[in-house]
DNA sequence: AAAAGCGTTGTAAACGCTTACTTTTCGAAG
DNA sequence: CTTCGAAAAGTAAGCGTTTACAACGCTTTT
């Protein structure tokens, strides 16, 4: 090793010098790039970071003995530094079993991913990068990782309640938390979400004032989940207001996959209870099985039953018959949910509690309505706009 | 603030202590705990990473202490003082376009956020936690995120190519990186990718073998994507010693999209050429495109058209017809990549350049074949294992 | 009984950066 | 040609850990 006398930094200098056939064990520091450009730590900092005052000439020669360098700043001593990671964390439900392959790879067709992308398009426009985190019981790492993560990220989302109501209230007095597709009603968090409520009533009211049906089902999602549960009383009440039956019987219990659309649907098929005239299902990927399992079972849909989706991917538009739905923006949501999050983070305080984000019914062939003549690829625009709620 | 004569910590003790009602204004430090446990912070450090000898009745002083101020260690500084910062980056292809939704509701439903999922399991698994950056010209920030990154991850996984070979090498020459997807050919780093060729022959031979076409058409995915590129090539190769056509005018260009796979056959379907006897598309949702497009002009898959796509994502099982596909696991394919990055992170040497992983032809309807008997969901197993290529 | 050895604990120096505070520099005014 | 003041640059003290090294018992050995 070669070391300048009273030099403090690593010998990626030599490198560029011809003093020795050094190599680079370790990446440049400021106190490399300040001893090559002839100033001090302090003005490569400044310089870096152009906030105070700095010559011209003087940044140059800093910017120059960087380039040189190849220097990138230690964004790990940055924040220790000054507390700021520019990172933020997404908290999401991992529900991959073992060694089920299926398992993830079904989930990763969920909303999840979308809502994933867009945070992490927004994040990064605002200049934070995304940590990924996976949590629930079946994560091979367990919560230990979430309880690490408040000492490495500025902020965080979390996804479809992984913890309760307690531990968000214990990890937001740590930092920052927006929860998406919660209830809505924590005192110690934003909640970001998607109106269940106007969607399925608008729903409902399709089914009752356009189709006239008596009687209705609904194909639930995971257990417990808090889309699931919102979608599923508010298709109730809705559906009860207009004098429409919903038995018990007709409510399925599924898990947001297709295959757990189809093996539900099985099992009501062999119960002697006739069907209802028409199923709402959880999300797309559950309409999907519900219909396979229908027609194996030698039903057409609509001609026989009627069936409903929500969320609106892309695939199931070039299904047959293509799926009547919900459009939400996932990607709004992960968007939104990271404006929030950086809003708090600059401000400290933001005057919105709740954001409820807009979802529009999107009539296609399988809820028994005519052919669009568009081809699916011209049919995506959010036509609403998000509306605030404020608590 | 309160502050005990020599005492360096913050006060986040006050809130168990009763000398005063100062709120806890920043997390404990271990200098807090150390004072509370009557040790030195070198001991509570040895204590919390079970290193070194740390009398019992000792460490559970200490683990005492940190249990009742709620202490999380910071990783920041940890990784500042170990050099370790257990955070493994991912960076993928930001395909999003300005404003438009569909591009990444689209995009979302790709490949990608598979691979992702599998990678976060693995390395979650290993302890790591999973950045996520997305870059591309179309990406808000650009290029600037990845270049920071070097600072603050220990290892790098690039999703399909984002840089040439010579910002690989750049990369690759401070921190691991592996390579995903990409044409296994790059000395700077370690490759994981399918075996396209295996692939794409296995197809050839069944569309010349069972169904004894004569010409053939391909859709491919992005262009200049490495896969699709030797998913073309490979399925030209074993097309061509077949004997068998495959026409200028029957490979079209698409963009993995349905959308795209969709437009493209409605391009085709313009011109004067006869249709060839099959369309073998890049991914599964190019398949669905086309399939969709074939319909509205009137022609029946397989009757007229055999279509079939590659990755076998799960919803297209529920297709009408079964997409006859190539299956990968788009998990696993994550999970290998993790695991021979952190091979590299401990050994800093690995015997394996380049992994191959296995793909398999599954038969569904969409070729013409005859119907499974299974349900969907009951066929998900990969059978075949991981073959190491060394080079 | 003193020395040696060993297991435990403490002290203090990094790690690479930011930033409050201090010193130097430089140009304009006296 | 000083003097003064602001602008620019430097000094050094953190940020919260890890860890080499020193110091301190305690038991064991001679």
């Amino acid at each position: 090793m070669y070391f300048v006398s009273g030099y403090r930094g690593n010998n990626a200098l030599s490198l560029l010098g011809n003093q020795g056939e050094y190599v680079v064990d370790s990446q440049p520091t400021i106190y490399d790039v300040a001893q090559r450009a002839g100033v001090s730590i302090a003005t490569v900092s400044r310089a870096l970071n152009s906030l105070s005052s700095v010559r011209p000439a003087t940044r140059d020669k800093v910017l120059v003995a960087m380039r040189e360098l190849k220097f990138v700043p230690n964004s790990v001593a940055r924040g220790l530094s000054s507390g700021k990671h520019w990172i933020l964390g997404l908290v999401f439900m991992q529900t991959a079993v073992d060694n089920n392959v299926l398992a993830v790879e079904e989930a990763s067709l969920l909303y999840t991913d979308i809502v994933i992308r867009g945070a992490e398009a927004r994040a990064a426009a605002h200049g934070y990068s995304l940590l990924l985190c996976g949590a629930g019981e079946n994560h091979p790492a367990g919560m230990t990782p979430l309880m690490n993560l408040t000492g490495t990220v500025d902020g965080l989302i979390m996804l479809d309640r992984v913890l309760v109501e307690d531990e968000v209230a214990d990890l937001s007095r740590r930092i920052p938390v927006v929860l998406l597709a919660g209830r809505g009603d924590s005192s110690a968090a934003i909640t970001v979400r998607v109106d269940n409520e106007q969607a399925m009533r608008s729903l409902a009211q399709h089914f009752i004032d356009v189709h006239h049906v008596k009687r209705v089902g609904f194909v639930s999602g995971h257990e417990g989940s808090p889309d699931s549960v919102a979608r599923e009383a508010s298709f109730r009440s809705a559906i009860e207001e207009g004098g429409v039956t919903l038995a018990d019987v007709d409510i399925l219990k599924s898990d947001w996959t297709s295959a757990g659309g189809e093996g539900a649907m099985r099992r009501r098929l062999t119960l002697d209870a006739p069907l209802p005239e028409v199923f709402a299902c959880a999300n797309d990927q559950t309409a999907v099985g519900v219909i396979y399992a229908l027609h194996a079972a030698g039903l057409r849909v609509p001609e026989d039953v009627l069936v409903s989706g929500f969320d609106d991917i892309t695939l199931t538009r070039y299904f047959k018959p293509p799926l009547t739905t919900i459009r939400q923006s996932g990607s709004l949501l992960g968007e939104v949910a990271v404006d929030a999050l950086v809003a708090t983070l600059d401000n400290s305080e933001l005057a919105v509690r709740t954001i409820v984000l807009p979802t529009e019914l999107v009539v296609r062939e399988s809820c028994g309505c005519a052919a669009a003549s568009e081809s699916p690829a011209e049919i995506f625009k959010m036509t609403a706009t998000p509306t605030m709620v404020v608590n």
